[in-house]
DNA sequence: CCACTAACCTAATCACACC
DNA sequence: GGTGTGATTAGGTTAGTGG
């Protein structure tokens, strides 16, 4: 792993998700559980979610950098005497992962279009597609995770410019065909330097600075996890029914395709949403204004043949 | 300024569905 | 059994918070 010296000095501010502050109640009975069973299942880390108040993805993510520290500090400690592996010596039987989320052929769809444009999308874009999917953003995250994993070089359609809009040089991997850490991305600058500010009004309006063609990119701020449908983890739950009802194409996704594909080097989206704190917990809501299936795929070859000329 | 840690990433692997 | 892909893990890096 190169120490990306590069790295995303050029991450845009709000391009990470805010940053939750826990309580000390929070953290008090997370260290409890986390004392009992480091490895928590998907129905342990659904409950912890509603008790805490906490999105369940971020309770996942406390609990891997909970291993890790601890982990670290009994290495550093004890170099011996500790062994390492998942299975820590719990006794209680792992728990159930977190059911196969079934993705549909549409939202498939929608998450390549935007993985083509950007392999790295911020929080805010994420959310966007999770709203536009009907997918949770965790799950979008892990798509792309995944995506990236296994199709490093892949490439339809836009030969360099996708390369050039190499958002965020990977810490690490340098595929074949891949710009390599430094893609020639006119940052920004570090310290938000670039950031010139847009408004966002709850709304669906907002309203851009004077953004550059790379950042273009116009986002709207980044609501943590989405709670309300994402019931999917439920184990009775149909989740693929759920989804299937529930996915449906809206007026939204057509902005937001709209800007994603006309932000052409758009990269990792540059935009802040100042203006103070976002409601901790916002659900992206159902989802407004419906298309019809086929409306919508014609609105996307429209908008696909519109910025990818070249092919 | 600096330590701590949430958020994010990759790489590897497991798990499950489908052929 | 092979393949594709969602989920999870370890472990590293980045960046926001708070002392």
């Amino acid at each position: 792993m190169a120490p990306t010296s590069t790295s995303r000095s050029f991450l845009p501010c709000g391009s990470r998700r805010r940053r939750l502050v826990l309580k000390q109640t929070q953290q008090g009975a997370l260290q409890a559980l986390f004392q009992q069973n480091p490895y928590p299942g998907i129905a342990t880390r659904e409950r912890l979610a509603r008790e805490l108040d906490i999105p369940e993805s971020r309770i996942q993510v406390w609990f891997q950098n909970q291993r890790t520290r601890q982990l670290r500090q009994s290495r550093l400690g004890s170099a011996k005497s500790h062994r390492e592996g998942p299975s820590h010596g719990q006794e209680q039987p792992p728990e159930g992962r977190r059911k196969r989320t079934s993705i549909s052929p549409s939202q498939t769809s929608i998450l390549l279009q935007a993985f083509e444009k950007n392999r790295f999308p911020n929080i805010a874009t994420r959310e966007h597609l999770a709203r536009l999917t009907g997918l949770p953003e965790s799950r979008i995250q892990v798509w792309f995770q995944n995506r990236r994993a296994r199709h490093p070089g892949q490439r339809r359609s836009g030969p360099m410019k996708d390369l050039e809009a190499h958002p965020k040089p990977s810490p690490h991997v340098t595929v074949p065909g891949e710009p390599g850490p430094l893609a020639g991305v006119p940052e920004a600058g570090p310290s938000g330097s670039n950031c010139t500010a847009q408004c966002w009004s709850d709304g669906s309006q907002l309203v851009i600075g004077t953004g550059q063609a790379q950042d273009g990119a116009v986002l709207q701020p980044a609501h943590a996890e989405t709670p309300g449908w994402q019931q999917q983890a439920h184990p009775t739950a149909g989740l693929s029914a759920v989804l299937n009802s529930q996915h449906q194409p809206s007026a939204e996704a057509s902005s937001f395709l709209e800007e994603l594909f006309s932000a052409t080097d758009m990269e990792e989206d540059t935009h802040p949403f100042l203006s103070g704190r976002l409601p901790q917990e916002d659900a992206p809501g159902p989802l407004e204004a419906p298309l019809s299936e086929e409306e919508f795929q014609a609105l996307l070859a429209m908008l696909h043949d519109s910025t990818w000329p070249q092919d």
